[in-house]
RNA sequence: GGGGAUUUAGCUCAGUUGGUCAGAGCACCUGCCUUGCACGCAGGGGGUCAAGGGUUCGACUCCCUUAAUCUCCA
């Protein structure tokens, strides 16, 4: 069977069981810092477990898109050298929301792997809780019941599980319970004959593999520790797909499944190179298969590679496959892009935002690689100059420093200067290297450690409710609060039981304003997220903790934030207007000063397109349209109005959703009421920031209107002073044409003034022993001409000593110039000689031995200090 | 969140302890050479040295702030 036959069985099984099939959501999450991508199938519910809100049906199943490449589950750097590791996997899940429970997961998934999939049962074996005396759970004899009915002779495939392997907890808190494990043993008849499956269950024999978890929630974890039983009994599964499809597939590895062998074998042919026979070619092939996958997928999902957070791990992953490209396959030039139309051919039908988006998931994988291509052309000439260097020196061994800064500043990967080495018969001080990492790392946790004291509550509040929307004022009690320390600095943290400041969100950033309570008054100089919580950032912790405070955000700002958000939102539509439907969102950022907005477009947006979008956005802002709101709308009935969807929305999730006449975003910032509010729209720059995405800078209301007089300003300066009131741009042409024909004349002229001045020197020159004293003090010359004068002469005549002084705007230079012959035979230093007479204007001065200079406030020291200095001269002659 | 680095001509980059230091290559323009193209030769235009402050007689260079980009750690 084929893989997309394998997850379409999957699907269509559960229909018949009467589940609502759902699509995957995206492996970007946006809003949590606590994770970054979706890492199981059950991210997507996880309110609906907390109890946040109820399900829409009672019964889903669904294929996800799942990324294990950060925090607690890390695999990147195992994936390619083993058969079984990815970043990108998918995950076949089923799920009961408070309808069936142990029998009817245990009987399908039963049926499902026998029936279905022909799995023969004698190769099955599950697994049940043991149960835990502590906890006070008992065994979950329940599931080993229901699993005792379905096999044909139960002994030793029914198995007891420890907590470890079979009680799941989604945290230290909330709802958890014990699971049921299928195993599968795929080893060949000889083998099992040999030794029972039963024996290798969870012993990480790798053909003795877990499929499929099945996830009973009973109970739910209280803060205290102790477990309690739910009122709603939920069933959470997934089973890793890839492993599925080797299973039936009869292969002895997931990179062997039809999955990833197209892709592997595009690799052999865009390399060059097979795949098999030689163990580090394959790694490389596998690394890039996996790798080229969840780049492609997480671009689709609107993440792009960046230089931080989820972009830069995206980033980091590629990185990875262009460089074992680079090891073992020798690809020099950028190719992991040309793999793509393989992976569209495989996966595309399932998943058609793939295709949909095939042109800028190219070209972005295409620039990310010839970028780090670079980077690595340039550590290899660091490299090089470094090993020289070394060469010279005999040495032979490569300081650790060396690497790490390489390393640590410029991106070069260690085990590639492990490489170089070897090439160079050189070995790398991995010690020193190691050293200077762990100090790296110490910094990172020292940092990390001082940030956030604990928590105190002073009310017990569940979640912050945001009144923001409609006013800047509330009256608030504080629900907890904490000290943060950072660089030095105390901050407060506080939470409110209800809040009027928007905290920092989908590129909005945070109010700021103040709380006030009597006579006491305490600034909120930023506000968070974190999770559901909104934190204030406190200047100092307010006296009265438990009084009533009126909570006041700055209006102004706030306002200022308000039009550039929804002029952020007009923009977006103009685009897609003016320049086409494939413009999409690709980062934002909304401040009380500007609004930024990348968006892919795969040319430069001419200045026609600019202002075309400019006098768009200005029209709707004339129009006076008045903004439409809609609170938790559920995510299909938004885009039923026509809403841009945005990433990071899940299935069954309220959305907000705010539009402004054809202008239709889900969006949770806040917006003007209607759009003349905002005034003026000026986009003030366009430019590039990465492969097929441009960024607009713009500003709004009182920022655009002095933006635009600044202008005004300018011009009206400029025509002022051209006096005329024509066409500036042509005076200035006419100005600039004029200018260099005058520059070129008064070149000419300086020449011949400067041979004048001197042959003027040249004849007042005295000559002292094998040296001629030129000196003098010229009129109004500035010290570049005087420096230029004095070059001259010491260039024509190496004889020449060199003194000059000139007062111009009120100021003195003087400079010292020595002739190389006179230099030499004189002993004199210009530096020793200009220092010597400077005082007398009032300055200092320094320069070279051969060429110096000075400046000062006293023109009328001048001719003192001239005379000072030629005396000197002399006197050393 | 913390550390390191970068920002100089349209592009790729040099620029030493502050002082004839604003440069190179490519690209561009003009002319010559060539049947034409590429090459070659001669000449030329093009810079707020990221932005804003400060120190200094003098700042691309030192200090501070800001922005963008790169990179490592968490």
């Amino acid at each position: 069977m084929k893989a997309n036959e394998i997850r379409e069985e999957f699907l269509n099984f559960f229909r018949t069981k009467e589940h609502r099939i759902v699509p995957s959501a995206p492996m970007v999450i946006k809003n949590d810092p606590t994770l970054m991508f979706t890492n199981a199938g059950m991210n997507q519910f996880k309110d609906i477990f907390l109890g946040n809100h109820p399900a829409a049906y009672k019964r889903i199943a669904n294929s996800q898109k799942c990324l294990r490449v950060s925090g607690k589950h890390n695999d990147l750097e195992e994936v390619g050298l083993d058969t079984y590791h990815h970043t990108m996997f998918e995950m076949l899940g089923n799920w009961s929301f408070g309808d069936y429970f142990k029998k009817e997961a245990i009987e399908w998934a039963w049926e499902f792997l026998t029936s279905r999939l022909g799995i023969p049962q004698e190769r099955i074996y599950a697994t049940v809780f043991e149960g835990d005396s502590e906890e006070d759970v008992p065994r979950d004899d329940e599931a080993a019941d229901h699993w005792g009915r379905c096999f044909a002779s139960p002994e030793n495939h029914i198995l007891n599980g420890s907590k470890k392997d079979n009680f799941w907890e989604m945290g230290e808190t909330g709802p958890c319970g014990p699971c049921s494990e299928i195993h599968v043993d795929i080893r060949s008849d000889e083998e099992r004959a040999a030794r029972p499956g039963h024996l290798l269950v969870n012993t990480g024999h790798p053909q003795v593999i877990e499929i499929w978890n099945l996830v009973f929630i009973q109970y739910n974890r209280r803060a205290g520790g102790e477990l309690e039983l739910l009122p709603e009994k939920h069933v959470d599964t997934g089973m890793g797909f890839e492993r599925l499809c080797m299973v039936i597939q009869d292969k002895k590895s997931n990179y062997d499944t039809d999955i990833f062998q197209p892709l592997i074998a595009a690799s052999a042919v865009v390399t060059g190179k097979p795949y098999g026979g030689s163990q580090a070619r394959d790694t490389a092939h596998r690394v890039i298969a996996d790798h080229l996958r969840t780049v492609a997928f997480s671009i689709a999902d609107g993440q792009l590679p960046s230089n931080n957070k989820a972009g830069y791990v995206i980033r980091r992953i590629l990185r990875r496959a262009v460089r074992y490209g680079y090891t073992s396959l020798e690809m020099t030039e950028p190719f992991i892009h040309k793999l793509l139309p393989s992976l569209i051919e495989s996966m595309g039908d399932q998943y058609p935002e793939l295709s949909a988006q095939q042109e800028i998931i190219t070209r972005v994988i295409f620039e990310e690689e010839q970028a780090f291509l670079k980077t690595l052309g340039k550590g290899l000439k660091m490299i090089e100059r470094r090993v020289a260097a070394l060469r010279k020196e005999g040495k032979n061994i490569f300081p650790g420093s060396d690497a790490f800064e390489l390393f640590d500043t410029y991106g070069f990967p260690v085990d590639l200067t492990q490489l170089i080495m070897r090439e160079n018969n050189m070995t790398l001080d991995e010690e020193a290297f190691r050293r200077e990492l762990n100090t790296q790392k110490e910094r990172s946790r020292d940092d990390a450690a001082v940030t956030a004291g604990d928590w105190v509550v002073v009310h017990d509040v569940e979640n912050t409710l945001f009144t923001g929307y409609d006013r800047t004022e509330d009256n608030i009690t504080i629900a907890r609060y904490r000290k943060v320390v950072s660089r030095g600095k105390e901050a407060i943290h506080l939470v409110f039981d209800k809040t009027p400041f928007y905290a920092e969100s989908g590129g909005q950033t945070g109010d700021r304003g103040f709380i006030s309570s009597g006579s006491e008054k305490v600034a909120v100089t930023d506000t968070v997220r974190e999770n559901n919580l909104i934190i204030h950032i406190a200047e100092k912790l307010p006296g009265n903790l438990s009084a009533s405070f009126r909570a006041v955000v700055d209006s102004e700002a706030r306002q200022d934030t308000s039009n550039n958000h929804t002029a952020t939102h007009l923009m977006h539509h103009a685009l897609r207007e003016v320049i086409g439907k494939h413009v999409e969102q690709k980062g934002s950022l909304v401040t009380p000063e500007r609004l930024r907005f990348d968006f892919s477009h795969f040319s430069q947006v001419t200045q026609e397109e600019l202002a075309a979008v400019e006098q768009r956005v200005n029209e709707m802002i004339m129009k006076n349209i008045v903004s439409e709101v809609y609170h938790d709308t559920p995510m299909e009935q938004a885009l039923a109005m026509g809403a841009i969807a945005l990433f990071g929305e899940k299935y069954g999730e309220k959305v907000r959703v705010v539009s402004f006449g054809e202008s239709v975003e889900l969006c949770g910032g806040t917006h003007v009421e209607s759009t003349s509010r905002i005034g003026i729209f000026k986009i003030t720059s366009e430019g590039a920031v990465a492969a097929g995405v441009r960024r607009i800078e713009a500003v709004t209301g009182r920022r655009a209107l002095s933006f635009i007089n600044e202008k005004l300003k300018t011009l009206d300066q400029i025509t002022g002073m051209l006096r005329s009131t024509g066409n500036p741009a042509a005076n200035i042409t006419k100005l600039i044409n004029e200018n260099t024909a005058l520059k070129n004349t008064i070149e000419k002229m300086r020449v011949e003034a400067a041979a004048a001045v001197r042959s003027e020197l040249t004849a007042r020159a005295v000559t002292r022993g094998s040296c001629r004293i030129y000196s003098g003090v010229l009129e109004e010359t500035p010290p570049e001409t005087l420096k230029t004068i004095a070059h001259q002469i010491r260039q024509s005549d190496g004889t020449s000593i060199v003194i000059l002084g000139s007062a111009i705007e009120g100021k003195a230079s003087l400079v010292v110039a020595l002739g190389e012959e006179a230099a030499e035979s004189s002993h004199l230093d210009a530096v020793e000689l200009i220092k010597a007479v400077s005082p007398e204007i009032s300055g200092g001065g320094g320069g070279q031995p051969f060429m110096a200079t000075a400046g000062g406030k006293r023109p009328e020291g001048l001719n003192e200090a001239v005379d000072k200095a030629v005396a000197l001269a002399q006197k050393r002659l």
